[in-house]
DNA sequence: GTGTCTGCAAACGATTTGCAAATTA
DNA sequence: TAATTTGCAAATCGTTTGCAGACAC
């Protein structure tokens, strides 16, 4: 918790209640949830929270870098607070997301030269061993 | 042309005049188009075509594997007639889209086993060659 | 003639924006 | 108190849907 306010305090962002809870939340779940999966889940606990608020904070941990986006083209983005590089899978029978250690970089090196990489994004969609056996 | 039409009949899909330039256009260009793109390019050739048709012909094309959609995360989706697996790099500068010879199966080997992998997508993002220079 | 395809208008849904009230330093 | 942040309501915008008329086989 005092690792969420440092954070948040080295990047000049006020620690609001709302970022608090929202940045803990995306550290310990791990679980690479939609904006509306969070807004959920921690309703409970600020019950007069708004999904505006979720969209905003989101977007401030964006531009800071506390977190990264991803889009499987469901028609939503999921959030991540790991900001390693690596990649992900997408089992599309559960709908879990799977951390990949495959870096964005073994990958740049394949680009041929000319072209300045910035980011690589790496999605694999499937069936994750959980529910091949099913 | 009537190679196009041939495509079409194959997947039993009624050659319309839509879907003929559409795919048509997807062929020849080569340019990744976004949907309105393609809706702007076409609309001299076909003055009543309507944007809905060009959705609904995309989505056909989609389901027929004529086509791969492509989402670079502008907000809006890009589509392309080669369906051979490769990869894509987006210029931020210029917006134009390149084709990368690194095949998602290359990857794809590369994701521990016990994950059954139906499809990767690899997009690469920064400064294209020509955008570097200037 | 029957089933499919087109295209208009309206609906949809994730995300953004405007702005007044609440909160923080 | 001054600047930032929140949260409601409304707007935005790419895409989808409903449906009547047009078209293909």
């Amino acid at each position: 918790m005092e690792q969420i306010i440092k954070k948040l305090n080295q990047k000049n962002l006020r620690p609001s209640i709302q970022r608090i809870k929202i940045l803990y939340y995306l550290e310990n779940k791990k679980n690479h949830p939609t904006v509306d999966c969070i807004y959920q889940d921690i309703l409970p606990e600020i019950p007069n929270l708004s999904r505006t608020t979720v969209y905003n904070t989101l977007n401030v941990l964006l531009e800071n870098d506390l977190v990264i986006q991803l889009d499987f083209g469901e028609g939503c983005l999921r959030y991540d607070a790991d900001t390693t590089p690596h990649s992900h899978f997408f089992c599309r029978k559960c709908g879990k997301v799977f951390d990949l250690k495959i870096s964005p970089e073994d990958i740049a090196s394949k680009i041929p030269t000319g072209f300045s990489v910035q980011e690589t994004q790496l999605y694999a969609f499937g069936c994750c061993e959980k529910c091949s056996k099913t």
